[in-house]
DNA sequence: ATTTATGTGTAACTAAGTGTAACAGAATTG
DNA sequence: CAATTCTGTTACACTTAGTTACACATAAAT
């Protein structure tokens, strides 16, 4: 008989000291996570792009890219929760990291059920992302069912453009990448060429009546990315 | 003249060691924070349900009520943030903070820069979505729909041109330099022949309808930068 | 299996935004 | 009042984005 196992969710340890690291994961491996590890900050991104991870545990010091230089590239990604394991004395070191957006810290030495708690209280606090439905006005968003309305008029979307608009709408007034779109969507590196998210969230606006010049209701930030502007909908 | 005192937000400090809240009060209202604090369990539950509250620093030995039950109460009202004072080797608080919803710890003793970072992290991300507006007379920014109103008119910008207006205006009064600005900008050293601030300038000021000579609303210090003046936009 | 419909990407063209170069004018200096 | 430095602005080239048309893929229907 096979033996079943939960995932409690894909994490990426970035730690340089190959024994700690080993410690580290075979317990968080005993309590059914499924671990990636990243000796450099380059492995780190290379898992990071390769791999869904749901939170990252992150050593400060690192050959290659610091810690910082990995933090702030997955912040511009996405999201999801960055725990940073520093040494206990380093102030400025804890404060950079919170400006960079780390969503919290652990000082060495590392306790394992101490970080377990962190551990499992990140991705508790990161679920309510699964919220399923938003609402803007008169745009109603529901996740599950998948059902888009304006004004209780049922708009069809396909999936691509329903997962599109999440994205976007789950983080507005928030800029995102086309880089992140084309992640999320089609699960592509960006190479500067491709305009397939630009199609995409061209047909979602014409569905979506945001026929305004320049457009209004998903916004175009040149260079940048789109935004989703929550202010845009309010009823007539 | 009167002094302009931002208020960063309102923070219930709980804490009953009364020269440590002391140090940590001070230090916290010198960076314009309002501050409420509780020398027990129940006064903290008393001035929360009393006040807005935007972030609870919470220490866990208490008179009356513990912190834990302090914090469970609060969780079970509001989800702000909730920042938790332990003492270091505590593993087992802290694991039982975790469980009960805390979104941050701090050992003592506590730094009280770090402390402020830390603060201001958990505000940061307690409200993403929050409207950052600007207004100065009869101009209006709004940065999360990237709108510009001049007297109800909504004025057309290019996303860079809402860049170094929203960087010029949140720094109204005060010169920013070339430098700051191309780097916010492009994220590119100044190497003191790049004009494309100064072109961008230029057709800011001509949407902004800023045609006195020399402008007036969008200032040139010669050799320094520019300046937002919000003292020009007073309504006819 | 063939047809049909639908979704989604690529190519190509148009439109718009933004930087470089160049020059003119203003401010500063000696 | 030169000489010099800094800034404003125009023109143009280049980059980025919107959109249409079409090709390919997939799935449903015949």
């Amino acid at each position: 008989m096979a033996t079943v196992l939960k995932n409690n969710g894909n994490l990426l340890l970035v730690e340089d000291d190959e024994s700690l690291a080993q410690w580290i994961g075979d317990y968080l491996l005993s309590h059914n996570f499924t671990l990636f590890h990243a000796l450099d900050g380059e492995q780190a991104i290379t898992l990071f792009t390769e791999h869904t991870i749901d939170c990252v545990i992150l050593d400060l010091n690192l050959p290659k890219l610091s810690g910082f230089e990995v933090c702030q590239y997955i912040r511009q990604q996405q999201q999801i929760p960055i725990l940073m394991l520093t040494a206990s004395n380093e102030d400025n070191d804890e404060i950079t990291g919170l400006e960079l957006g780390v969503s919290d810290f652990m000082h060495k030495p590392v306790r394992p059920r101490v970080l377990l708690a962190h551990i499992q209280a990140l991705l508790r606090r990161a679920m309510p992302t699964a919220n399923e439905h938003l609402q803007f006005g008169c745009l109603s968003i529901n996740k599950t069912s998948r059902d888009v309305k304006l004004d209780a008029h049922k708009i069809e979307l396909t999936a691509n453009e329903f997962d599109l608009l999440w994205l976007l709408a789950s983080q507005a007034g928030q800029i995102v990448s086309r880089e992140a779109l084309l992640k999320s969507l089609r699960g592509l590196e960006y190479d500067g060429f491709d305009r397939s998210v630009d199609i995409s969230i061209s047909r979602l606006r014409k569905k979506l009546g945001d026929t305004a010049q320049p457009s209004n209701k998903i916004k175009t930030i040149r260079a940048k990315g789109y935004l989703f502007n929550q202010h845009a909908w309010q009823h007539n």
